[in-house]
DNA sequence: TAGATTGTTAATCGATTAACAATC
DNA sequence: TAGATTGTTAATCGATTAACAATC
């Protein structure tokens, strides 16, 4: 019931994200009970679906009432592998790296960086939120007592391979990838997940499909100008 | 049959990552026929997967010689309504527009940035890969004869309601969102892909399961003298 | 024709939705 | 007890895999 690894995919992401939330909640709202139904409201998800979703954790809920916010956090917090401050390693430009700290705090989301690499030797030496820059030859000497087993890497594609390598080596098999790779290679037995900006906004395309021509409705297409390269073969 | 609403999800953002492919591949290998397998193996996937994909695009193969390189990229395009350099917009501090443009750089894929838009004061008027950053208020100035229809939303959380609603307001109605929001509160009718960068992070913690404790093996855990905060629950 | 590969149909697998009995 | 909400089972929906006939 509580294997994380019996779990579809699908819901284990869910449950992180439940994760996200419940921290947000019991640093703002108190202690009060929490239902399914707000949580599938606050996250756009049906409440059927939060049910489902929290039967493969080890938590009950009290049928009328709810769940304990706090039992539940702490729930979700065991069943992912997290801990209190749920350590990580980044890798990119001091550029990147700080642009991102700004996006995704880290420590609003029970995250905190560990240690951050880059490629570019300029970057070595800077701080970022605090934390130095190290280059990436350095991810070789990490510390496996930091405990850290996962990282985000976002840096050039050209520094891909060797980055995924030097993680390996250095025992973290588990990489969230935010350059977008053409063909995945990875090391035997990482498990890399990536976030192909590029082909979402490809995808999002298609699902617009421009409603109306430039300048309002087919006909007057040419009243403003306007080349609308290729976007009106369809 | 060439219909992008017909065909699952999960199809649609794999035929984008064949047209990533089938660009690079046109730029670099000739006009060579390709075959479902080839691609199947670059992208790891199924070959029974690509040829299932393909079957939702305007294409035919050839039983005994594959596809038509040139032919398969157009009908890729036309299928996701994408145009030469098919044009987006980005937002985003401009730390964070340089540094995406660095791991991501549109035109290897296919894409072209038409405007930059940032929420700091500073930032405006500077330059990303020539292109001037504005101030997040002109979205609502955003010539729409420049045929932008998605966007790529990468600031500060606080900025992205007002952003949401600029792009809305602009007749952008497709959004692939970087910055992690744990509630999602879109304006109506808006589709909104969200990349939750944090999530992300805690469900591949549950992948990897600290396979072994610090300086390895239960029992020797103290001898390194580090903490492993909570990790050892488990 | 023979070999190779496509396109499609059927079978399996997985996830979501709906319904409802159990229970606080 | 009555009301509300959980947890679970059955039904539906969607995607992937496997098999194979069609065809270049």
């Amino acid at each position: 019931m509580s294997d994380p690894t019996s779990a579809p995919e699908a819901t284990v992401l869910r449950l992180s994200r439940y994760h996200c939330f419940m921290g947000e909640l019991l640093t703002s709202a108190g202690t009060e009970r929490v239902r399914s139904r707000q949580i599938a409201e606050q996250l756009g998800v049906s409440e059927e679906t939060v049910r489902r979703d929290l039967s493969y954790i080890d938590m009950e809920g009290r049928p009328g009432a709810g769940y304990d916010p706090a039992a539940l956090y702490e729930a979700l917090e065991a069943f992912l592998g997290l801990s209190a401050h749920y350590p990580f390693v980044a890798i990119g430009s001091r550029e990147m790296l700080e642009s991102l700290a700004v996006i995704f705090p880290a420590e609003v989301f029970g995250l905190r960086p560990i240690a951050y690499y880059s490629a570019l030797a300029d970057d070595v030496g800077a701080t970022v939120r605090g934390l130095e820059v190290r280059h990436l030859s350095e991810i070789a000497l990490l510390d496996p007592c930091h405990g850290a087993t996962v990282a985000l890497v976002a840096c050039a594609p050209e520094s891909v391979p060797e980055t995924l390598e030097l993680l390996d080596g250095a025992g973290i098999h588990a990489v969230l990838m935010l350059t977008p790779m053409l063909r995945p290679k990875h090391p035997e037995g990482m498990d890399v997940t990536y976030f192909r900006i590029p082909c979402a906004l490809k995808s999002l395309a298609s699902k617009v499909r421009r409603p109306e021509t430039c300048c309002g409705g087919a006909g007057e297409a040419a009243a403003c100008g306007c080349s609308n390269a290729g976007g009106g073969s369809e």
